[in-house]
DNA sequence: GTCTATAATGAGATAGAC
DNA sequence: GTCTATCTCATTATAGAC
């Protein structure tokens, strides 16, 4: 089903087709994150984007190609802004836990609230990709790489865990941070209280201080800091 | 579209009846976890529940009121485990957050880990509904009741962290729990070193166990000790 | 590259016989 | 309650004109 290999070219696309092209897939982007795989329309991205059905076959390829193009589009940059945000952060001095956690969290959750609208359905869009075995694949060539580098860090850190525990937590914490992204709506019903009054209004920066806090603790609390 | 209203039956079911409807709602149990509402078809039921198309709509009505009443249908049982859960641990004596987090995650982890194919199933199901904005619906019907006696101890043990904190910590803990049944293959990946090698395998009882010590400590590291 | 038109398939739902 | 047969509609994908 994921067959990714890339068309030959014979020529540089027009300034036009790039256009077209990119159109098409923030459309599917749009669409995919908010109906899933399935539910999602050629039809409904063509509309979208303002073209007819031929042209987001003719640019995307078929539908399940047109997905995968659309989920690592956006996973390169991300992965450049992670990894980079950990060897600027080496870069200070030594590496804690919170730091390394927060080079992998924040780049994709400040990209989520102030990246615009794109960013937020890609949020969503990533958060579908998890919860479908089917897209495993795509998870796997698209983030393994990055988490791999995260995950050894974590190791070094936290000497006294288990590959096992570590790699659960990991997953723990991208669901987690996934959430965000799919269940925002859930988590400011659920701070409230029976009368629907918040004690505090949770702003994306506090969001991710309390997704930060949450996840710390947590990968310390699986470390037996005496061996 | 949720439309749930009952039909008035005129007469107590037949026997064989009953059997029929419940080999389509494990049929379509089975369909939903694997592909998602609109990745299933009612086809796909049929042939599984061994029946023909049209009884799956005599049964279950339409494909939405079907989806509602397979998600519905073990969230009542679900809820009284964990309510019975809770009480049964106040009988012994004060409540402590350790205690109250795994009253509500370990009945369902328990019935997906050894409850059969169908509540492994089930855990699926569940998972693709929190991450569909789509079927808030249904989770508010049917899981938030359990949720809101569950935050409100929460909230008496941590009387210093904010609604907000408790609300998300609350579905991060939820979100990391439905990890365990659609990302089960991914945190076994990710457990082990780039020589495939794992160094403990992960029985569920210690999947729990990690589980419990990263929720609690996360929803502790929220909790300032010193008011 | 872009469009119109259509092919080919599969979907959900239902009417009506038994 | 169950089955056969079918209706109606939407889907993906492509062929071919421009």
């Amino acid at each position: 089903m994921l067959n990714t290999k890339q068309k030959q070219r014979q020529r540089a696309p027009s300034k036009r087709s790039l256009e077209t092209r990119a159109r098409i897939l923030d459309a599917a982007e749009t669409v995919f994150s908010e109906h899933g795989f399935d539910g999602a329309s050629i039809r409904d991205i063509a509309t979208r984007a303002g073209v007819q059905t031929a042209l987001v076959n003719h640019h995307g390829g078929s539908k399940d190609e047109l997905f995968f193009t659309v989920v690592a589009r956006r996973a390169e940059p991300l992965s450049h802004l992670r990894v980079n945000a950990l060897a600027a952060r080496e870069e200070l001095g030594p590496l804690d836990l919170r730091s390394v956690l927060a080079c992998f969290l924040e780049p994709f959750l400040h990209k989520v609230f102030e990246g615009g609208a794109h960013w937020r359905a890609y949020g969503r869009l990533i958060a579908h990709v998890s919860t479908d075995e089917r897209w495993r694949e795509i998870a796997e060539r698209c983030f393994d790489p990055t988490v791999e580098i995260f995950i050894t860090e974590i190791r070094r850190l936290l000497p006294n865990a288990s590959r096992a525990q570590i790699g659960a937590c990991f997953v723990f914490m991208v669901s987690s941070m996934l959430s965000i992204c799919a269940s925002l709506g859930r988590i400011e019903t659920l701070g409230r209280d029976q009368e629907g009054i918040s004690d505090s209004n949770a702003t994306p920066t506090q969001m991710i201080e309390t997704l930060l806090d949450f996840c710390e603790a947590g990968f310390l609390a699986i470390s037996p800091l005496k061996a």
